[in-house]
DNA sequence: TCGGCCATGATAGGCGTTTTCAACAAGGCG
DNA sequence: CGCCTTGTTGAAAACGCCTATCATGGCCGA
């Protein structure tokens, strides 16, 4: 039988780029936007394997992913590990994470109620941030 | 001064037909999946004119939008003409309105305390409805 | 140090959507 | 009713995000 544990990736420098990029980041940027700014600040890395390190990223959980009002999609590493939604300025894809344990026992309701079977949801709120205004 | 009024919109078989087929469809769909059916249905429209008049009629509150887990943007014609959310069928689109007042507030209220405006939100359920479990 | 094997990244391709632009038709007017 | 203006259509091309390809390169266990 095949093992089925969790694929061992290897430490690269990019890897390690993307990740270090996206701690001191606070909003959620598009692939693109992280590649610009990795090479930017002289990294040497391929839009190719932007891509690639951040889907593995969200695939593991690592980062949040969500797409903005073009359909493009952004990424972000949030503190918490548990789920939670966020709260997004539209100007500047700052985010804040928002927890809502009411909101998810009614989407589970109304799910249930409709006779509907494995949930999921998405509840984002964007607005325009203090410092934007 | 410009008069800024509402534009209008010549009447054309292709629109009538694309408004047509929303009444009777009651699933979100894609603009691709609305063109290949009224082809079907052997209506003479392109792809361009479907995809530029469910632009239209998503701009003018016509239509919901929403985009599906690829990214796509899927359309679908609404009995409430008033705000709602979506609880989606993931394979087959079918769709069902959903109030939630307790929602509403709650994201105005979220906002507002971490002092975001202009706010606006999504908040769409999906999972496998009844018949395609 | 050596070698297997995964990671990288330039390039090409896929796919949804928008733009372009010349031909066309809706609808006001005489 | 037929002309004329002007919005509409649609095939084709362009666009933008993203993924697949595959030869080269570097990580890491032996």
């Amino acid at each position: 039988m095949t093992t089925g544990g969790t694929r061992v990736l290897r430490a690269t420098k990019q890897r390690a780029a993307v990740s270090a990029l996206l701690d001191r980041l606070p909003d959620f940027r598009s692939a693109q936007e992280i590649h610009e700014e990795l090479r930017r600040s002289g990294e040497g890395i391929g839009l190719t394997t932007v891509y690639r390190t951040l889907q593995t990223m969200a695939d593991g959980g690592e980062v949040d992913v969500l797409r903005n009002a073009g359909g493009e999609a952004v990424y972000r590493r949030c503190a918490s590990d548990e789920h939670h939604h966020h709260l997004v300025c539209r100007r500047c894809g700052a985010a804040e994470e928002i927890d809502a344990p009411a909101v998810e026992e009614w989407t589970q309701r109304v799910a249930r109620e409709h006779g509907f079977t494995e949930i999921s949801h998405t509840v984002e709120i964007f607005g325009v941030c203090r410092s934007c205004a």
